[in-house]
DNA sequence: TGCTAATATCGCTGTGTGACGATGAATCAG
DNA sequence: CTGATTCATCGTCACACAGCGATATTAGCA
């Protein structure tokens, strides 16, 4: 695809770990996570999802690197990798969707005003 | 992410914006946007791509407002529409990819240093 | 007026994956 | 040991979508 200098491997990379936040059941598991250690059959209680769906999920997180697990008993406990890694990202996340309007519209704990974040631009 | 979490629309608007990101070639058409603005046919010609592949890509990073559309005759140029709004999410995501070991290096416009955009020449 | 170039859109197809249930492997209680 | 609980994995199905070609549309050119 890329046949000139930019690099195949590098988007690839970037795109995968787009990928697990790009998912809407993913990305509730991360802010579950985000509260703290849960088992299995806690976020499958909490998603009302299928223990299968959870559980693939959690995998694809931890081949990511975003969460850990920790095998105790019976259960697996689930957490974050490292909370302060991924605040950036969604800092960031939220600033676009302010500045593209998208927020206003879709979230509804933004002031449901009809304002708008004006962009500055040069 | 914070410990109170999101609600369903908020997670599904958070998930929408990182799609854009999750997908190899749009990830691609970002960083060749970085570089400057280009008309369609440019970037079909850059991405070794079908028009209509090429096309879809860009509606779908318009209607995410991460960039912009400048019809001029019987060409349209597109560009990012902040390249400075991209660019903590870049790094972000490149301290994340640092951090599990999956460290790879996107386009240079694409990531940090606050100095302004250049136009490369074709 | 045609004719070409550039783009957007439509329909189609193959692939990827999110969902589920079923099953197996551990672990604990009785 | 027997049975229940918890989780990971497998097979399957349905749907979303990235890719393509074909077509419509618009703008420039002869």
């Amino acid at each position: 695809m890329n046949q000139g200098g930019l690099d195949d491997v590098a988007t690839e990379a970037y795109a995968h770990l787009f990928q697990a936040f790009a998912e809407p059941t993913r990305l509730a598991i991360l802010q579950h996570l985000a509260s703290g250690e849960h088992r299995v059959r806690d976020l499958v209680e909490h998603m009302d999802l299928a223990q299968s769906t959870v559980s693939k999920h959690l995998s694809f997180l931890v081949e990511c690197g975003l969460i850990v697990s920790r095998p105790q008993g019976r259960a697996t406990w689930y957490a974050l990798a490292d909370p302060e890694l991924l605040k950036p990202l969604i800092t960031a996340a939220e600033t676009i969707l302010e500045a593209t309007g998208k927020s206003a519209q879709l979230c509804q704990h933004l002031r449901g005003g009809g304002e708008t974040l004006v962009l500055e631009k040069n």
